[in-house]
DNA sequence: CGAATGTCGAATGTCGACATCTGCGGAGAA
DNA sequence: TTCTCCGCAGATGTCGACATTCGACATTCG
């Protein structure tokens, strides 16, 4: 686990977001405190603090006077914050156009060979890192604290609501041509045709992962 | 205010935001859970949920072992923020394009006068707060939960941080004229327009902004 | 006299206990 | 039998106290 930099909070919530992977905690289960607290050997304050900082990260929802949920986006929801993440990140990349050099697209252009590589061989979690990390290369050029902040919220988000689904989405070729596309469009230095390729490619995903929710309605 | 709940988290955070609306807590000041404390009649308990909300909102930072602070933002994080509400902000209107109907427009146009009014007479409230209803009328036609959701938090980050210099922005006409504008290319339903127009709209304001604190640098 | 060091006060981090509220389940009456 | 009401766990909300860490002042040595 990371090291232990300084307070326990940190520690909770490292820890829920390795249940949140495992799949031990699934969208609608209530966070019990007194749960992680024996669990963790803590006392209930900094569980408490470490679930309010993943209520603001959106990752739980809180009831008052009743708990904290796993977050269960609809699938409206879950539309919503796939168009906003490419909204975000379109941007981010489109400010930072210039400071793409061949270089960085030479690696996105590797990451791209590599995802195919990992999905053909079923090796999920290894094209997720990729996945992560190509994304990660694009929208951390820009040097707008603010959007990289919202950008890495929603990215992390997302990234654990959904990660679960990304290897079942496309097909080893779909998975390249979609990134390696990017880097086209990339290479092109037309601002808004990149602003618009990054949306569309989430708005696509954003749409594949809602389908898989449709019949869980929870509305309230 | 609002009506108090259920806890006295939401309680806490109002008054921290009144404090900060009449300036008696500026950007870079220590917020001291036990002076809270003691002034509401409460533990810390209470008063620490609330900061951390409020850190999460990008109101306060957070140093660990030391305590929480009022956000100082730099020039170039001004900046930031600012571009990003208006990259918010242009998409949810833009998406929201056909729904605005003449009815709005017109409500729209009324706010541009009234905004003038209130300018021309020193009525400083009054101002923001008509300047903030004709951006919310803007961005909550949107249905998009996701993106709302951050433009309103960045909305509400930049309103209490910086609303003091909003009368000394522009002059009477200017509001006027730059609000009218964005009116018109809301009427030319054009949606590269409309992006475009909301974007720099809060560009120039974010670099008015940004040069009134060019000189208070507090690097770390 | 200046700089490094020891010590003290204060603020945050954490804890365990109590107060309050929610939801469930059983007992009793129509 | 079924509906209602009451009371009981168990959860969250709040509290006061203790532990730990940071910053500043005072002291001492070069």
């Amino acid at each position: 686990m990371a090291i232990n930099k300084s307070t326990y909070k940190d520690y909770v919530v490292t820890h829920v977001y390795e249940r949140l992977q495992k799949g031990e905690l699934n969208p609608g289960d209530q966070v019990l405190e007194s749960h992680l607290a024996t669990e963790l050997g803590l006392s209930r304050a900094p569980i408490r603090e470490a679930l309010q900082q993943l209520v603001g990260d959106g990752l739980l929802t809180y009831k008052p006077q009743i708990g904290n949920f796993v977050a269960a986006l609809s699938p409206k929801e879950i539309i919503d914050a796939y168009v906003t993440r490419g909204l975000l990140e379109g941007f981010a990349v489109a400010e930072a156009l210039e400071d793409f050099i061949e270089e960085d697209l030479e690696d996105l252009e590797d990451y791209c060979l590599l995802m195919e590589k990992h999905a053909r061989r079923g090796k999920q979690k290894e094209l997720i890192e990729i996945g992560t990390e190509f994304h990660q290369l694009l929208f951390n050029k820009s040097n707008n604290i603010q959007l990289i902040e919202y950008t890495q919220r929603l990215s992390h988000k997302l990234h654990l609501l959904f990660y679960k689904h990304w290897a079942s989405l496309y097909t080893p070729e779909e998975i390249r041509d979609r990134h390696q596309e990017l880097v086209c469009v990339l290479r092109s230095k037309e601002r808004p045709l990149v602003e618009q390729a990054l949306r569309e490619h989430y708005n696509e995903t954003g749409q594949k992962v809602a389908r898989l929710y449709e019949d869980n309605e929870e509305g309230e």
